[in-house]
DNA sequence: GTAAGGTCTGACAGCGCTGTAAGGGTCAAG
DNA sequence: CTTGACCCTTACAGCGCTGTCAGACCTTAC
């Protein structure tokens, strides 16, 4: 299918999936004219990409871990780095998540200091 | 003082005070040289900026805030609009937190599909 | 053939800072 | 007067996407 109908049906943008393939996440067969082409195999994995960067990770995180993806729905092919990275993932997120609360605790701290 | 002084006594680096001030939340005199010359009054400001950035705040929000935080240390000048901007920003905060503790579940649970 | 609609590449813009570098004055001490 | 430390302005770069526009080609259908 060619990039309209991909993006259509993943909700994906068409300016995103230029800028996946961009990125070495995506690489569709081309047509004569060079009209990206893509297959179901290739919406799998713009799903996946999708569902990855919904967890709040970086393409290019994304794309270390595509590899281990490739078969499954949630399920992954056990890679070497698969648990390394969704661990430090998490741990990313918490130092984030620790940030905003001391922050939040500041703001609350004026907050309360103006009542 | 002299803007290298004043980034050695606030910690904060002269590119930003500069910035600062093209933000319109700094206004120092000038030399006849044209240099800029902070006084303690100003040290004070960049303090405060300092602080409230440290609550995650853009400088936009802060320039708001700052008339209100002129005088007093973490006590604030009861301005109209401080209130609400300072319980806007913890809405903020908590949407950011909320967004986060989602995307950390998603990964979580990504993790445990692996072990 | 023509027109509409899709696609191509390349590039600029914006978010909110922050560093750095270039090119050129100023000031104070020796 | 010279040197070194500081200061000035302007502007480019990077983070990680995402939209949008320009100029040009392809395709489909009437």
């Amino acid at each position: 299918m060619k990039i309209g109908e991909l993006a259509r049906r993943t909700g994906v943008s068409v300016r995103m999936l230029r800028y996946y393939e961009g990125e070495g996440l995506l690489a569709p067969l081309r047509t004569e004219a060079g009209y990206r082409d893509y297959g179901p195999e290739e919406e799998q994995t713009v799903r996946r990409i999708k569902m990855l960067g919904a967890a709040g990770m970086t393409l290019e995180t994304i794309q270390q871990l595509l590899p281990c993806v490739r078969n499954n729905d949630p399920a992954f092919t056990p890679c070497n780095e698969l648990r390394r990275i969704l661990a430090q993932q998490v741990g990313l997120i918490d130092e984030r998540i620790e940030t905003l609360s001391q922050s939040r605790t500041i703001l609350a701290g004026y907050l309360a200091s103006v009542n």
